[in-house]
RNA sequence: GCGAGCGUAGCCAAGUGGCCUAAGGCGCCUGUCUGUGGCACAGGAGAUCACGGGUUCGAACCCCGUCGCUCGCCCCA
């Protein structure tokens, strides 16, 4: 038997509500702000992500999903949000429009992963970029956005996370300070962490094993190390976070396994678990559009993972609406009353409310018990007696009465309630 | 890429060498109730016990391999 391949999963009937609920509120307070909803590939030239999400990084280097198609092009399966929205900023020519340009989108992402707890092979995305405005109020806005996202959810246990990593003028220098920092105690590191010194020292800072974490405390900060400019962004990012009363904590930790950050990266976790908690991540990329052979051009973002966004839903029992099954079941009983009731379960739907066709193989009994078992709040019967007099019966199941009423004023009644 | 655990019907599972032609529960279907649901009772369908090999007189159960799933590390949403 075919199976969903490793790391995917169907996301069935009775688990939608939850997309349903997330998607709603994330266009709701998407639309508020301005911003417009953007869809691009699946798949993408392989160049756009090796040169915007960094050759050295672990996405590009063990987790795409690249291949070669029919005509010798090598695409890659999407395996982050924003490169392929700086693409079509480029490609549209957006830099003619007001800026700054706010976009979201919803889209599945790829990574070639081991799957576990909260990490798929493929996972969706919602996410935004602003792109064109270098200012802090920016970061501070979309922080607030993020923010927003959370508490109109209802994910009140959660932690925002706010640093600053510097830019390409100034993080070099801290980068090496460091180093240096870090080879005084290669005795104390763990073995990914004297890796780490090589190739990625700023993942040093997040290391979860404890001597690790120790020396992390003590650690040169990259916020301490600013250039001046930098400085400046990160201080005036902080006094409008402060003016806005967004509560967040400031984590030197924090470093984002992306290469395009610079300044401004934040998180949003869940406050009890560790693992796989991530549920929002995102940061400013001012030199990406540049990578991407654009002109000069900021940006910031976020991105939060629809699974993952569920999965505290349901750990934090929040309560989701349901989604609306249809209010009428039509069951019939004869083989007269068939066309008729396909017929009126057909002029209910065009009159704009739901009806379900109950299969008339089924004794009205059986008939009933799915009426039941599906939850909706009228059963029509339709037998020959009612089709010869031209009438139907209403059963109203939460309250087992029914009436029985000519077809017209029933129809007459629907189309008057749903107008 | 590394480490650990687990695979018995759609789901939850009992069973740890013969009484297993595999218990029970949920769900599904049918009947009791000849055209009326939820409850109850009765019945039914649904399992090559993940797959392959081995040990044994005998394997769901022990051993080996394979595959799959889950969890952790790495990394990330």
């Amino acid at each position: 038997m075919f199976r969903a391949p490793r790391g995917t999963s169907d996301l069935l009937p009775e688990q939608q509500k939850y997309w349903r609920y997330i998607e709603s509120k994330a266009m709701e307070l998407a639309g508020e702000y301005g911003f417009g909803r953007i869809d691009t590939p699946v798949f993408e030239d392989s160049g756009l992500f090796i040169r915007s999400v960094g050759e050295g990084t672990d996405i590009v280097e063990k987790e795409m999903y690249t291949f070669e198609d029919r005509g010798g092009d090598s695409v890659t399966l999407r395996p982050e949000g924003t490169a392929p929205v700086c693409r079509a900023y480029l490609e549209h020519g957006m830099h003619n429009l007001p800026q700054p340009v706010r976009m979201y989108y919803f889209c599945p992402v790829f990574r070639y992963e081991r799957p576990q707890a909260g990490r798929f092979r493929e996972h969706h995305q919602f996410g935004v970029e602003v792109l064109g405005d270098p200012d802090p109020s920016v970061d501070a806005e979309v922080i607030e956005l993020a923010s927003r996202f959370m508490s109109s959810l209802g994910l009140s246990d959660i932690d925002i996370l706010v640093n600053s990593i510097g830019d390409p003028e100034c993080r070099p220098a801290y980068i090496s300070q460091l180093k240096t920092y870090y080879s005084g105690f290669t005795d104390r590191l763990c073995e990914d962490c004297l890796s780490r010194l090589d190739r990625n020292p700023l993942r040093l800072l997040d290391c979860k094993v404890e001597t690790c974490r120790a020396l992390g405390d003590e650690a040169p900060r990259s916020s301490d190390h600013l250039c001046q400019p930098c400085q400046e962004h990160w201080d005036r990012l902080r006094d409008y976070l402060a003016a806005m009363e967004i509560s967040y904590q400031v984590d030197h930790r924090l470093v984002r396994g992306l290469d395009y950050y610079t300044r401004t990266v934040f998180e949003v976790q869940p406050r009890d678990v560790g693992g796989q908690s991530t549920i929002l991540g995102g940061g400013r990329y001012d030199g990406l559009i540049e990578e991407l052979e654009g002109r000069p051009t900021p940006g910031i973002g976020f991105a939060t993972g629809m699974e993952r966004l569920t999965l505290n839903l349901q750990r934090g029992g929040i309560e989701v609406p349901e989604i609306v099954s249809p209010s009428y079941l039509v069951a019939n009983v004869g083989a007269e009353a068939r066309p008729a009731a396909l017929k009126l379960a057909a002029e209910l739907r065009r009159a704009g409310v739901g009806a379900i066709l109950s299969s008339g193989s089924r004794a009205l009994r059986g008939q009933m018990r799915q009426a039941n078992a599906l939850n909706v709040p009228y059963a029509l019967i339709l037998g020959e007696d009612e089709i010869q007099r031209g009438e139907v019966v209403v059963r109203d199941m939460a309250s087992s009465t029914q009436e029985t009423v000519p077809l017209q004023d029933f129809m007459g009644a629907v189309a008057n309630r749903s107008a």
